[in-house]
DNA sequence: CAGAATGAAAG
DNA sequence: CTTTCATTCTG
């Protein structure tokens, strides 16, 4: 449909080759996609390797296609379509749920419930939307420097001549863009984008196209990319800082860049992508091992390896290898340069592999892959910024002397290498206790780097960042063992460090891994997934919004910190660390669903899922005990009726898994694309650029209806406007508040009869149509402002009462009948965990919102509150 | 293709 | 302030 329009540009343009027809649109540029994900922090690191995974699945077979469809993307106007804002992601993000909830319902309609679901969003939330928002057009400004929203005022694009001249203008990026050109862009809107694309040129080529093929070429000589380009991280500093979605689009736009340093630039990421490939081509043969060593493309191939399946054996002897000499190895092939500067690092990483072992012995030499695997997460977030003082000195010398020139191209290559060669000293810095880190010296020196990452991600949004805690954990990551990675997380839970619990996962991960020698490569899959970075991502966040700090901006997060003390503990803790979408299957071992079951099989093979299962477990158990599980419950239901559909709930879970496993894959088929799938399905790279933008997507919480019905509980009708009060609604000003209510009702009204006048929309018999009822329904169960919405309730519309009543004492029956435990696992194997967790974490938030602690029955309050549920409204 | 929603950007 | 446009998809 929309694509109609596209295509027809894309026709105009002379895409006409239209190769793909609809070709989705990957908003971002792959790159920036990528980025996307990137925005966990800690995700960054894997999701690095996705890509690169993607990549090498891409193969040569891929590139061709990838490129045309890189081209796509910077055939410039076509693709680049203005970022999404923060609303429109959440749109895209829950309308299905919504549609699923109501059918019948259109798109209209489903917008306008979205709408009222925007209101009623608590601004934390919110803020995750507008933040990724915002992250994702900065990325997107920065891959398109140029990039204009608005056909300056032309005339409407669609009027005359649809799409090609108006789009043209406004994607056309000014060519004085200092930086990248994207030529393609430029050149292409009127002559021959796909010829520009086609070019070898690297220079012109931009974003991913331009790294396939480089990374193809480099391939073919690996040598070139190495000499050109060093793995200069010098610059890196500030690019370091930058979030890894700008690092991407920066690299993109410098391998875009004809200017000369930017191809060198290009050479330095090409190489990177070439070796990685090249690693994973040659995964099948031992040597491929030696060369990644330490590099981060390395720890890539293995992963993609590990989760083929296909040769754990050949990790271990890499690993071995790398262990006892890597170095050498890596030095004698090592004409990369970067490979070289490693060295130094991996000296001081020898140093502080010795600290280590002291720690940890156990692991022994997988410990050091698991400390490179670490580091390379590590990168992500912290990368460089945490090694040592004198680490990054040195490297910062080398580099510069090497490659100062090329700051942002470098940024990205080296970041990564320096990641694989960053100290192991993390592992040693990290405690089982996020704060504790902070205490220790090394510690301290992580954090402000981590700060710096942040800052730089963020800096330009939130002036502030507080997520130093969480940085902390995040440094924690390295712990040494298992069972120290898995105490620390359970005692961050406690402690209510969310970020903490999630650094703790992937370490724990590791730790698996490293403890069953295979594992290790394994291992590195898992973790890369991106789920865990979401939750990250949204603890950050949430942190770094200054008010609300203190709470998680997740539902899991607030759930992990405020639980818990007392009993919840590690099953809580291990969900939120294992990425919701991945832990799902994991956690319940029997249940599983059958498309977890693949998953897991996965998972399961590397073993280190064990602990996130145990985790899980305990989670579920700690739901079920606190009487989420009502809650869950209601998801349940919801789950159910959609299932019939296409369940939203479950695609969260699956979704990301299905992504992740597609990429490995590099299977087509994947839930997200229903519409694009077909056309694009033959480019795998279209594919994987969507899945990415999904990934980024589920990064996103997805609230569930439920949620939506507890916040609107608070604040009942607000609804729209004043909506926003949700959970804290009361506090700002009643007597405006009030008002706001008046005009809020008022506006309900009006829609309701509007939807009325709609021949559609019966009036009672059916809740479904209206999703308003959910709200009113919600008003029902008042928590703690009970005035405001008994008012709103009796002034509200009598549809609202008549559905409400039953629905609501149905919800209640549904609740206790839920309370019991022994469904759970049904629903769990229904709901993927990340569902529970987030069931859980709404509970702890209204919770705490009441300030009322948490019992350790947990039954008690939330309960009342969990009737809510609220799928009432559907029914 | 219109249109429902929100928001960012540009005029 | 107003206009565009981003996403989604039924009618």
């Amino acid at each position: 449909m929309k694509g109609s329009n596209r295509n027809k540009d894309h026709s105009a343009e002379g895409e006409g080759a239209g190769k793909r027809p609809k070709r989705k649109c990957l908003q971002w540029h792959p790159l920036l996609a990528k980025k996307l994900l990137d925005f966990s922090e800690e995700e960054e690191e894997e999701d690095e390797e996705e890509d690169i995974d993607k990549v090498q699945l891409l193969g040569a077979d891929g590139l061709e296609q990838d490129v045309a469809e890189t081209e796509d993307d910077e055939s410039p106007e076509q693709r680049a379509r203005r970022p999404m804002n923060a609303f429109l992601l959440f749109c895209k993000r829950h309308r299905s749920l919504v549609r699923q909830e109501h059918p019948r319902l259109d798109n209209r309609g489903a917008t306008k419930i979205l709408a009222d679901w925007w209101a009623v969003l608590d601004p934390k939330e919110k803020q995750k939307y507008t933040d990724m928002a915002k992250e994702y057009k900065d990325a997107f400004m920065k891959a398109n420097p140029g990039y204009k929203w608005c056909p300056t005022t032309n005339k409407p694009v669609k009027s005359p001549t649809p799409t090609v001249n108006p789009r043209k203008k406004l994607w056309a990026f000014p060519s004085d863009s200092s930086r990248d050109l994207p030529s393609p862009k430029k050149t292409k809107t009127e002559e021959m984008p796909q010829l520009n694309f086609g070019m070898a040129d690297p220079t012109q080529m931009g974003g991913l196209s331009m790294l396939l093929l480089a990374g193809e070429h480099a391939l073919g000589t690996p040598e070139i990319s190495s000499g050109t380009c060093r793995p200069d991280v010098s610059e890196s500093s500030e690019l370091r800082q930058k979030s890894p979605l700008f690092q991407f689009a920066e690299i993109s736009s410098s391998t875009s860049h004809p200017d000369a340093p930017s191809k060198q630039c290009q050479a330095s990421a090409l190489f990177q992508f070439a070796e990685i490939s090249s690693n994973t081509s040659q995964l099948g043969g031992a040597e491929p091992v030696k060369r990644c060593g330490k590099s981060a493309l390395f720890q890539l191939a293995e992963m993609c390896l590990a989760s083929e399946g296909v040769k754990m054996e050949e990790s271990k002897l890499i690993k071995a290898k790398e262990a006892d000499g890597g170095r050498i190895k890596e030095l004698e092939k090592g004409k990369e340069e970067r490979e070289i500067k490693m060295e130094k690092p991996d000296e001081a990483r020898l140093q502080k592999e010795a600290d280590v072992e002291k720690s940890a012995k156990e692991n022994g030499r997988d410990s050091k892959e698991l400390r490179n695997f670490e580091e390379l997460r590590m990168d992500d977030i912290m990368g460089i910024k945490m090694e040592d003082p004198k680490d990054i000195k040195k490297e910062e010398l080398e580099e510069d002397q090497k490659c100062s020139h090329f700051p942002d191209f470098s940024y990205s290559a080296s970041s990564k290498i320096i990641i694989s060669d960053v100290p192991s000293r993390k592992d040693h810095l990290c405690h089982p206790h996020g704060i504790m880190i902070i205490e220790d010296p090394t510690t301290l020196n992580k954090p402000e780097k981590l700060k710096k990452k942040k800052k730089k991600s963020k800096m330009d949004r939130h002036g502030n960042d507080k997520s130093t805690p969480k940085k902390t954990c995040k440094k924690r990551q390295s712990s040494e063992s298992d069972i120290e990675s898995v105490i620390y997380t359970i005692e961050a839970v406690a402690k209510g460090d969310w970020g903490i619990e999630k650094l703790g996962e992937t370490p724990r991960k590791k730790v698996r891994t490293s403890s069953s020698g295979k594992g290790s490569i394994l291992d590195a899959k898992p973790p890369k997934k991106k789920v865990k970075s979401r939750e990250k991502k949204m603890s950050k966040e949430k942190s770094s919004d200054t008010t609300k700090e203190s709470r998680p901006p997740d539902f899991l997060s607030i759930s992990a910190s405020k639980n818990i003390p007392g009993e919840v503990p590690e099953g809580i803790k291990a969900e939120p660390l294992t990425p919701t979408e991945d832990a799902l299957p994991p956690s319940l071992p029997g249940q599983a669903k059958p498309e977890d079951s693949d998953c897991h099989r996965k998972i399961e093979t590397c073993g280190f899922r064990k602990s996130e299962r145990s985790c899980k477990g305990a989670l579920y158990k700690t739901l079920v005990s606190e009487g989420m599980l009502t809650s869950l419950r209601a998801n349940v239901d919801r789950g159910k009726r959609s299932s019939g559909k296409g369940n939203s709930s479950d695609q969260e879970g699956c979704w990301n898994e299905e992504s992740w496993t597609f990429n490995q894959i590099g299977t087509s088929g994947s839930k997200k694309f229903k519409k694009t799938k077909p056309k694009e399905d033959s480019l795998l790279g279209s594919t994987k650029l969507d899945e990415e933008f999904e990934k980024k997507f589920n990064s996103l919480p997805q609230y569930s209806p439920v949620t939506f019905d507890r916040k609107c509980v608070p604040v009942p009708r607000k609804k729209k406007k004043t909506g926003s009060m949700s959970s804290e609604p009361t506090k700002t000003s009643k007597g405006p508040f009030q008002s706001q209510k008046k005009n809020l009702f008022h506006k309900i009204v009006s829609k309701y009869k509007h939807k009325k006048e709609k021949p559609n929309v019966p009036e009672k018999g059916s809740g479904d149509k209206w999703s308003n009822k959910q709200f009113f329904l919600d008003a029902i169960h008042p928590t703690e402002d009970d005035k405001p919405k008994e008012q709103l309730q009796r002034s509200l519309p009598k549809v609202t009462e008549a559905g409400c009543n039953d629905e609501c004492s149905h919800n209640r029956e549904a609740a206790e009948t839920r309370s019991s435990t022994p469904e759970m696992p049904a629903v769990s194997a229904f709901f993927s965990l990340a569902a529970l967790a987030e069931v859980a974490a709404m509970e702890n938030v209204h919770r705490g919102q009441r300030s009322t602690p948490l019992t350790h029955d947990g039954q008690p309050k939330e309960m009342p509150q969990a009737p809510v549920l609220i799928s009432c409204a559907d029914q």
